[in-house]
DNA sequence: TTTATGGCTGTCA
DNA sequence: ATGACAGCCATAA
């Protein structure tokens, strides 16, 4: 493995890390978008990465993903069918409710730490 | 090394 | 409201 290959890993193993950490802090019933997660993670403009952190979580993870969504308030869409609608469910077993476009109201469930 | 592809976002038309 | 586009950058091929 290359000197460089092992400093990428490992910036990117911290900066999940980080990202993780914020996602975890997340309360039931609320939700954070992509971009306000990076932000909270100082990786400021780097919201696709908070994407990639979430895809990198194992199944079962205590880590909860489905409380991050995109700037517009929806669940965004996935390569993998079917993983939107896990995420609206569990998102509404926490009691956030979804519009008739399946949008969120930020300016309620939007989390203020 | 280059290219393509993403769980994204702010700006502008 | 909607769509194009430029930034952003990890991963895989």
């Amino acid at each position: 493995m290359s000197v460089q290959s092992t400093y990428l890993h490992e910036v990117s193993a911290s900066t999940y890390q980080r990202i993780h950490d914020w996602v975890r802090k997340i309360p039931r019933g609320s939700v954070a978008t992509y971009g306000q997660v990076a932000r909270l993670a100082r990786l400021p403009g780097r919201a696709r990465q908070v994407g990639y952190a979430m895809f990198a979580l194992p199944p079962g993870s205590a880590v909860p993903w489905q409380r991050v969504i995109n700037a517009r308030g929806e669940v965004s869409e996935r390569s993998t069918p079917g993983a939107e609608l896990t995420q609206r469910l569990l998102l509404e077993r926490e009691g956030v409710r979804f519009n008739a476009r399946g949008r969120i109201d930020l300016t309620r469930y939007q989390w203020k730490p």
